[in-house]
DNA sequence: GTGACTGTTGAATCGAAATTCAACAAGGTC
DNA sequence: GACCTTGTTGAATTTCGATTCAACAGTCAC
């Protein structure tokens, strides 16, 4: 049988099975049996936690939704200079390929928003919080002289959370020539335009990957 | 009994229904009564039709999708002027409103494209075509003389396409301070910034209401 | 009008997933 | 180390929607 776990701990790895079943699954076609066996449990197990799947899947997408804003605000966090803390946040908003499941999630819940009040209210709160984060960045920079605004900064702020946005669906979409890189390109020539500033910020250098079998 | 109809004429009626109950259920979770109930039949009639569920909700979509896109480029058919013809593009792009059907599906569509390959190869079409008439509008204005277009017009023609999605999502999920207009107006900030021209056009007329009981 | 074809119904059947629940096992408590 | 509480299973049951199909009703050709 599986180790038993507290309850705050299977809660836990519940919500991480949810959204990956509903990632492979989607968001409304996600079985319970399938939950279950994503976390290593039987249907019945999963419905001792929650009684109704719908609330674990509504803390899941929660949970998803919380994990993607709070690593944007945690690579910037380091950053004093306004024109990187633009340019990486720019970066960080978009999936890196058709696969990433944070992305994947975010889209999933976009469509079925229109339908769904409560998913609606979700993806509205974090839009409006990537709003306020690009629009603080955006008044720093302009504080500091670097960025001259063409219009206010909520302005801007919205375009540029909505430019992140379209892009995620047409890259989750596998769009055959528009990638990350290029979707980042995109999104900068507006950013350069309206904050008056070239945005020149070297590329980070790629992570060294760990340590593989035989590196030739 | 229902009156019989010719097999064509089903057809499109059963898409028609398709469409209605995908909006209302949402694509992957509608149910074939529940089409059958919007075409005013049983399952049994649209099975008849369409012995597979799915090849019905695809032709919905497909359908749906072209609808949305002829509509826009009849409304800027007859207009010549490049600004007019970008600006009323910008309008046509975007919801009326949170029940906006069209686009409902469309969000819908969205939603299932990173799972669903067909559905994101449909919606990857939508948004190149989309990108070509504005492209296409651009252009004209840079040849008139009437647009400066500060980056090349792929690269302008993309985000004004991602921008209307994106504000689309945000408007079918009710966005309390964000509507159709004040999307419109975001979208012609940012094509005011990069095509060097005011783009001040007025505002449609309001049909005059259609007849009604007593107006005062 | 008669006959053949075609669209439609409604009831029967099938199947898959949710739900229930008695039994049981793991840990803690005293 | 007996006793509880709590998490988990697995099998039985229920639910619900898809599927099948025989019967029937329009419609058309002649």
């Amino acid at each position: 049988m599986k180790t038993r776990k507290s309850r705050a701990q299977r809660r836990q790895d519940l919500i991480e099975a949810a959204r990956r079943a509903m990632i492979q699954h989607g968001t409304d076609t996600v079985l319970l049996n399938q939950v279950a066996e994503q976390a290593g449990l039987t249907s019945g197990a999963v419905l001792y936690h929650y009684p109704d799947l719908r609330d674990l899947l509504l803390e899941a997408h929660h949970a998803g939704m919380e994990r993607f804003y709070e690593l944007r605000v945690k690579r910037i966090a380091g950053i004093s200079d306004p024109v990187r803390k633009l340019v990486v946040t720019i970066r960080s908003g978009l999936p890196t390929d058709a696969e990433d499941a944070d992305v994947r999630l975010l889209c999933e819940l976009g469509g079925a928003a229109g339908r769904n009040r409560v998913y609606a209210a979700l993806l509205t709160t974090l839009y409006d919080r990537q709003v306020s984060m690009y629009q603080t960045i955006l008044e720093l920079g302009a504080a500091h002289g670097v960025f001259t605004l063409a219009v206010p900064s909520e302005a801007i702020a919205r375009n540029l959370v909505a430019l992140e946005d379209a892009y995620g669906y047409r890259i989750v979409a596998r769009h055959p020539t528009l990638h990350a890189a290029e979707a980042v390109e995109l999104i900068l020539s507006y950013a350069r335009l309206v904050t008056g500033n070239p945005l020149d910020v070297p590329e980070e250098p790629a992570k060294p990957p760990r340590a593989r079998k035989a590196t030739a």
